[in-house]
DNA sequence: CCCAAATTTTAACGCGCGTAAAATTTTCTG
DNA sequence: CAGAAAATTTTACGCGCGTTAAAATTTGGG
């Protein structure tokens, strides 16, 4: 690294004894220039570290290579793991993603979408809170900005949505538990902010009838994000009234899970399916501390590899094709069933 | 909302009935206009939704009002609640911070550093890898960025460290437990990527030296950021070759605790103060889930909030003073020790 | 109603780079 | 080695806004 400060690609360009519009091309794509010319820009570039102002450059692109990734809740380990794949395709790509979170606030969620339009980015990766969005807000979002929407599905909106088969999540808890024992019940909080969690509970109800067996959905008190507490005080309180009509508990998500298992803990129901034990427990996602619960979750894993893949892949297409797909398309992708030592 | 689409400042300045240099003045400090034309300026606002284009202004302006936030490792719940709570103090203070994780990786933490310093921000708040950091890269990047380092001190680096007192963590956790019980052991993995986690061992020693006692180290095998999983491994081959010489265990961390908890579990070792329980455990940090584990988790927890207040602070006031200070300085909160079932 | 102070308008330049067209040079083909 | 094709250079404009200096206007106090 030489002393020489760079101000602009001017100046760059007279050190590396090349026009400016060549290099400007040269940044644009390495290759669309001679190899010889490449050569030369590269070795000036390792002696004198400089880097196009990404601000004029976005500036006068029509597209720039930003790319938004919103999530509802980052705090929730599911999503940062997700997030995480997602990012690392996109640099992959030579793109530049940015991450956002909601925080499971729906004015928050607009805000994002929000700056981000003012980033104008190539598109957009998101993952809408769900029933507490601002729908029309997201639908005008995705209007001017290419979306694909992943985990969490809003009726039509944005060009395409990735996410995981509910339906293949219940159905193979279900069959599980009711092969190697008493139907479960269901889980779940009364008003889920997720709208997976209904898909979750009419399949629990479908394949509960397709088995011949009773349903019995218990739905929780609670509001908001902390999955775990309202877990743990709904178990609590089930667990107090001692009138459960099973042994067996499907819980909508690990989340729950979590809260319930401590509260089951806390009042020395055990949990497993060895002998002794008065509960099983078995939920859905595939949570990264699901394995560390105690007894560690049975449970129905996301294919996050494949979701985080799609969903990317899906964005660089509807890019590709200027932003807009000829239909919006639903790709679901199955779960694979964990089994621990929870059920 | 009209209809009109807005192309530029220039546009949207002779709708409002206002000169553009005033209206850029408008947007740089609305305060800074005679409240008449701020009035018609915000009037025209409403009508018809125009936002300066982000890049032209950052481009023009010497200072952004970007800043970065950059923590080790996001799917850890710890550093994304601590990443909420600083992103929305900057938001608050009129700031655009973007989130980036380093995903214990040190090649991705230089290159996000150096992606971060193509955006000119105005200031970063840093939190380190640790041990693994190239040091010499973050120290360029300090230099030439206004740095403020936060949870992970790294000598000398950045214009401030913000950080929670280590000592004052292990001091009262090893205090309660000696008070109430067998003195600890202290459970760590030998090669932590975590320079708070030696602080902790050093810290370990010398309270258990004070109080007359004999310390004992157990260092398991394992590197990475997958702590919950060390922890367990670590665990089961503690509990298996059974030597311990005390029935209480400190852990460095809740996220190993979370491990050893489960591996107690697992292996049926009770643990808690109550009666019949052959082991008590404690940890530090009060992460997230620590009061959903099994029996819930003893901890000295972060002053969260004091933690990431004081370090936007100190970024607002590094920012205003041209981005040095005269002195460096370590700014540590004092642990509160959280007493919950498992010691 | 007048005048000084405060504010806005007018006019113009610059930021760093994308991009287009024409002129020139280099490379490739036969 | 001629001629065509490909790549590069030259020249020049535009993007949207920050910013400045001078001129024009508005404001508020006496």
């Amino acid at each position: 690294m030489s002393e020489t400060t760079i101000r602009n690609m001017e100046e760059f360009a007279a050190l590396s004894g090349i026009s400016r519009p060549t290099v400007s091309k040269y940044f644009n794509d390495p290759t669309s220039v001679r190899a010889s010319t490449r050569e030369k820009i590269e070795r000036a570039l390792e002696k004198h570290d400089y880097r196009p102002n990404i601000y004029a450059i976005n500036q006068n692109r029509k597209l720039t290579k930003n790319l938004g990734i919103v999530v509802p809740y980052l705090a929730d380990p599911f999503f940062a793991e997700i997030a995480r794949n997602i990012e690392q395709a996109c640099i992959a790509a030579g793109y530049r993603p940015t991450l956002f979170s909601s925080h499971g606030d729906p004015n928050l969620e607009i805000e994002i979408l929000d700056n981000l339009r003012a980033l104008k980015p190539a598109g957009v990766l998101l993952a809408p809170l769900g029933r507490a969005s601002d729908k029309s807000a997201i639908e005008v979002f995705c209007r001017n900005v290419p979306t694909v929407l992943f985990d969490s599905n809003i009726d039509g909106m944005g060009e395409a949505f990735v996410g995981s088969d509910n339906e293949s999540f219940v159905t193979q808890t279900v069959e599980y538990l009711c092969r190697t024992g008493e139907p479960p019940c269901f889980f779940e909080m009364k008003n889920p902010a997720n709208p997976n969690a209904n898909k979750r509970r009419n399949a629990y109800l479908k394949i509960m009838d397709k088995l011949g067996f009773a349903p019995d959905v218990i739905q929780i008190e609670g509001t908001g994000w902390a999955f775990e507490e309202i877990g743990h005080q709904g178990g609590l309180k089930l667990l107090d009234e001692g009138n459960l009509k099973t042994n067996t508990i499907l819980c909508s998500n690990d989340r729950l899970a979590i809260g319930l298992l401590s509260a089951c803990y806390e009042t020395g129901v055990r949990v497993g399916r060895e002998d002794g034990c008065a509960l099983r427990v078995a939920s859905h996602d595939d949570h990264p501390f699901s394995k560390f619960t105690c007894p560690s979750l049975t449970t129905a894993a996301h294919d996050y590899t494949s979701v985080s893949d799609y969903s990317v892949d899906s964005l660089f297409r509807l890019i590709e094709s200027g932003g807009h797909f000829q239909d919006r398309t639903e790709t679901l992708f199955a779960a694979r069933l964990i089994m621990r030592n929870s059920a």
